[in-house]
DNA sequence: ATGGACCCTCCCCCCGAAGGAGAGTCCACC
DNA sequence: GGTGGACTCTCCTTCGGGGGGAGGGTCCAT
């Protein structure tokens, strides 16, 4: 039975984050006197104050920290498969980052276009939050490509101007005259005017662009209309991340 | 010009965020109107708003996004250097934490042993704290063999028990009958009872090996003497990570 | 001119941690 | 068997980054 301070030196903890772990339950003292409060650890437990260190040093809530200690099953596996996926987006973002601080947004050559109305064929994706977007629409692109269509294709992505927790993505198969949908809806794409912006880079970038097209809206006060349309030019199957050429293009209101 | 919760939407930021981000000075609105306090941005300011959001998703504290914002050359290149370590960290965290969890701590096989004294030549570190114990240690081991020595060598690693927010870090080459120092201060390594048990596997998680020997020394009440020594049994350079072998001793006190 | 959407400030709450005040307790040494 | 210093207790405050909501003022389209 060690005092508090020799027990968390033992689990390079501190005496106050031991108190705090006591009394939300995540480790309990082996023993507390209840004449003095005394709270008294057995050095055995110094593997779970140790687990308890390494699990805060990677962000994990101490509520999770608790399931984990007591022994739940697929707590572990959680928390693994959160890091990892928390260590991808993290090199996302930061490439995101350099791209904004070195070059800037690449807001230059935004241009006012006419297009046509096309009939497509669509499938819609729910993604949970901003952060699953990518995900949701590769899904789409592969359940709408499932058919096996032959290249060249026409794709393009609609995505809802105002982002809510939850995002309905629509991925849309420009058809020819004759072409069938395959099972998925078809609808016509409205025309007319849009501003368009063409991003060169990684389809995880390509948000970066999106905001810097709604902001030149923004900038001249034209209202925007429908959801913002991504045009896959690349095939990304063939060409590098780097140098893939997307289209964006919002509707704008005639005024 | 934009009012806040039109930027807001613009930069993926929510309407607190920016009037905090206000009122600390990080991303200050274009205008405020004297009369009713309301805050009009620049529809060009999302760019900064952006790489807000991108910053504190990589958990940047604000003060250094301030930085960053500002212009502040080196600013950025420590932002990356430093999520580049934090990824690192994290990495050998995780792997150590999935050890602890699935074995616990190693704690059988303590030994107490009797050593003789040794004479060593140490060379002496200085490392930043916990996680930096790693670099200093390989750091003294390339000084003290800097000179060439052929193996087979013994080296012995030198830690204090009670690590402070500076740690001094000593390595130490066994010397035979003959042998010179080069250079190196030489010394005496005091012999007698050790408590002792080995760690097979990475040297990152050598520390959860130690903690266990610790925890088995203060279960029993002995006190410990001197530092920690860590014998380096097998050759990083041949042998796997997770096979390299480790003896861990700590003096014991008579009693 | 009026209603609803928007904006303001101010206060309290969350998490996880740290520091300090003031009082009580343990233990080793004399 | 004292006594002093190290230790421990609880409670309060602070910090960073954020969220929710109250109460009241403002903008603008109908």
């Amino acid at each position: 039975m060690l005092p508090i301070g020799q027990f968390a030196r033992l689990g390079r903890l501190s005496v106050k984050q031991l108190r705090r772990y006591d009394e939300l339950g995540v480790l309990r003292p082996a023993y507390v006197d209840v004449e003095t409060g005394y709270r008294y650890y057995r050095a055995s437990q110094a593997r779970e104050a140790l687990s308890i260190g390494l699990l805060r040093s990677l962000d994990v809530p101490l509520a999770v920290v608790g399931e984990v200690l007591s022994g739940s099953a697929g707590a572990l596996e959680g928390v693994r498969e959160g890091l990892e996926v928390e260590l991808a987006r993290r090199r996302r973002t930061l490439a995101s980052l350099e791209r904004v601080m070195a070059q800037g947004l690449p807001s230059e050559p935004v241009r006012v276009v006419s297009e046509p109305a096309v009939r497509v064929a669509v499938v819609r994706e729910i993604a949970a939050g901003v952060e699953d977007v990518g995900r949701a629409t590769s899904a789409g692109v592969a359940r709408l490509l499932g058919g096996g269509v032959e290249p060249p294709v026409r794709l393009i992505g609609l995505f809802p101007v105002d982002l809510q927790e939850v995002v309905e993505v629509e991925v849309a198969l420009v058809l020819g005259e004759g072409d069938g949908a395959g099972g998925a809806e078809v609808r016509v794409l409205r025309g007319g005017r849009f501003a368009s912006v063409t991003h060169v880079g990684p389809y995880d970038q390509i948000s970066l662009t999106a905001y810097a097209l709604l902001a030149w809206c923004a900038e001249r006060r034209c209202g925007v209309r429908g959801p913002l349309r991504e045009v896959y030019v690349s095939d990304p199957a063939v060409t590098a991340p780097d140098d893939l050429v997307t289209h964006l293009m919002i509707g704008l209101e005639e005024s």
